[in-house]
DNA sequence: GTCTGTGCAAAAAGTTTGCAGCCGA
DNA sequence: TCGGCTGCAAACTTTTTGCACAGAC
């Protein structure tokens, strides 16, 4: 455990906004202004690889990275692309509504709410302006 | 709409291999041999802004894309990465569970299943070894 | 004839990798 | 010490864009 690779996993579990690569490069850079880009994701990908952190794989097109990983939800902004984390229960085990339907093997799912965040919610109230991707 | 548009369009629709830019490129390019990939790029979101076909954004590297335009789920194999239809319905409304837990306003969400697919299944029984990511 | 769409090529954005030297167990 | 980690830079992959010309209406 290198003093970069502490760092990386401290500033990331300082924030609850799931920042990219490049946002965990200037957040480390504060406190090892030597730091290099390569570092940074060297390690997101060791951390994530080992368990401490998540890598967010889901919709938009750039990677983020959350400090929580315990099994958790997140809602995306689809004006700002800002995502933050739901922490709900689904009423039901969805993979195994899957099973049957499938000649698949199941491991699990990745889910991702997306929506207007409050901020954004004044400027628009069209739906139909912002998404016309995968399911809504 | 132009002839690139159309083929584009056609092969898209001829396919349930949900393939990416560069897929569509290959398979374009056998009835268009002159077709460039900006234009492949450009009427790939085209299409999608006017609803004709489905991009898909969940997981992995590069976006994928689905002639088939109705809502419907994915599931991803996590060794090859093949992305196969899963036309299922969800015992309940999921977006519905989200209301009141959050202060977004909740449009939909992007929900995809991972496993492991027939071919690879006998390769592999270890889900640890392939999904070190989001949910599970 | 106009105006959008095309092919081509260069650029942008995000991520990965080779390498020589440095650091920590 | 010594193997893994770092900084740096170059390379790679995927996607976007500028431009002049061609094709559709």
């Amino acid at each position: 455990m290198t003093q970069q690779r502490m760092v990386i996993l401290e500033e990331l579990r300082n924030v609850d906004s799931h920042p990219s690569a490049d946002e965990v490069y200037a957040m480390v850079r504060k406190r090892l202004p030597r730091v290099s880009l390569g570092t940074i994701y060297r390690n997101l990908e060791i951390l994530s690889k080992s368990g401490e952190i998540r890598r967010i794989d889901s919709g938009g097109n750039l990677k983020r990275f959350d400090g929580n990983a315990d099994d958790h939800y997140h809602i995306r902004c689809l004006r700002c692309d800002r995502l933050v984390d739901a922490f709900i229960e689904l009423g039901l085990d969805i993979d195994e509504q899957l099973k049957g339907a499938t000649d698949f093997l199941v491991f699990g799912h990745r889910l991702e709410f997306v929506g207007l965040c409050p901020r954004c919610q004044p400027a628009t109230a069209e739906p139909s302006s912002l998404t016309n991707e995968e399911p809504s």
